[in-house]
DNA sequence: GCTCGTCAAGAGCAGTGCTCTCGTTTCTTT
DNA sequence: AAAGAAACGAGAGCACTGCTCTTGACGAGC
């Protein structure tokens, strides 16, 4: 039935495909603004002119790349995250930790552009926000099901939620469900310390001081997770 | 002696500081790769060509705007620390932290230009370092006063650090002398979440989800501060 | 078989960083 | 004070960018 149709969006697209994979191994090379439009072309033998039949213009371009690396990042943490029993929380939540660092550190010009600085002038559309937060629906999943377990147990040295967080937490919970407002300000900390300390990283702010990273990063997760409650 | 020598100085002096003013302003209103050399030449009513006998290159009016964006925190840092008496090291830590948050709020793109993705192509030279690590010296002044006092109670909840950081921790130790390796350990963690959360804030990550940001933002520092062992 | 929509290609526009040359001005040395 | 050297601004030009518009060819549906 719609194998006529289907002639032409085939090579539709695979060209697609072609042209996100020539544009995602720039990106790797050259970085987010260093990508070009006619380069891409030029690889991939087209007059630079046929790139926009596929993509209206270089942001719908970097929209999708930066879908893809959403979904590649939170395909990452998913099967890290599947990798450990399923009871084992701590252990589950280090798997995660590392499986975004791995990534980032692979990848590092797909996670700039997806948590560095926003591109000038570039809007992300709101078809990028299930991708987006992919990943975290894996860190709720993990403290909730810590907490309906009965296994988050954490130190009591922290000073007392505001009421005004309140609203904030409700959208929160969403992700983990039937959490204490401790709890979700503890996942905010330690969400933003695993990003902040990634991006650190990867951006230069360790140079010359933190050289043995991987045990650095692996000890302040533990100290997160005992934070959260999830002592190894 | 050096007025005739300074006569052209000065005039050399007086138009290096108009480039570099002109083109924070078209920072702060296009970005990092939005800034145009072009641009800055047509609003100052000169050749383009003729900037370049000031910055040999994109890259030197950037590394320029670059150190001027970290002296820039960084006297906000130290003010805000200079406000709060010496002996109140828990004040002073949240005081701190604030300037960041609100000197990130209110320049967003030179923030993003420090702590955002790298320049794609672009290699900060070694002289931007003394100007970057001036807000860090301050933190370490404050945990080092804080130690020396005799007024840091760290929560004993933390596994315990592993041998291999030693040799980073004594790298960090030279901003705050005498700590041990524990307090070294929890300083990093505080400081990678401040950055971690305003970057998350500025670059998009807690739309939708965290709207009351002030609040959401002391709070949190504020757990950041008894972690650290300096409790409100 | 003819029409119509899809497609690639080319030329072109406005913009970019950067280089080179060419007179001019300014400072330094004699 | 005169001569040489260094610094300077302006302009043209190169190679590149994203993007638009037009032209001509190909293939699918009536």
């Amino acid at each position: 039935m719609s194998s006529s149709r289907t002639a032409r969006e085939r090579v539709r697209a695979e060209l697609t495909r072609e042209i996100t994979d020539v544009a995602r191994r720039q990106l790797a090379v050259d970085g987010a603004s260093g990508l070009s439009l006619r380069a891409v072309a030029r690889e991939l033998g087209m007059a630079s002119s046929a790139i926009y039949r596929y993509f209206p213009s270089k942001d719908d371009l970097l929209t999708a790349l930066i879908i893809d690396g959403y979904n590649a990042l939170g395909e990452a943490v998913e099967n890290a995250d599947a990798a450990v029993p399923h009871t084992e929380h701590a252990g589950r939540w280090m798997a995660v930790c590392h499986a975004v660092r791995d990534w980032a550190l692979v990848h590092p010009h797909e996670y700039a552009l997806l948590y560095g600085s926003p591109v000038p002038g570039y809007q992300a559309p709101q078809d990028t926000v299930p991708a987006a937060i992919r990943d975290t629906v894996v860190y709720g999943r993990i403290v909730s099901d810590a907490h309906r377990a009965g296994a988050l147990n954490p130190p009591g040295d922290h000073p007392p939620v505001p009421p005004s967080f309140r609203e904030d937490a409700a959208r929160v919970r969403e992700l983990m469900p039937d959490v204490p407002d401790d709890v979700i300000v503890r996942s905010l900390i330690a969400w933003t310390g695993l990003f902040g300390w990634i991006s650190f990283e990867l951006f230069g702010q360790f140079n010359n001081t933190i050289m043995d990273r991987t045990a650095a990063f692996d000890h302040t997760m533990r100290c997160h997770a005992a934070m959260l409650g999830l002592p190894a």
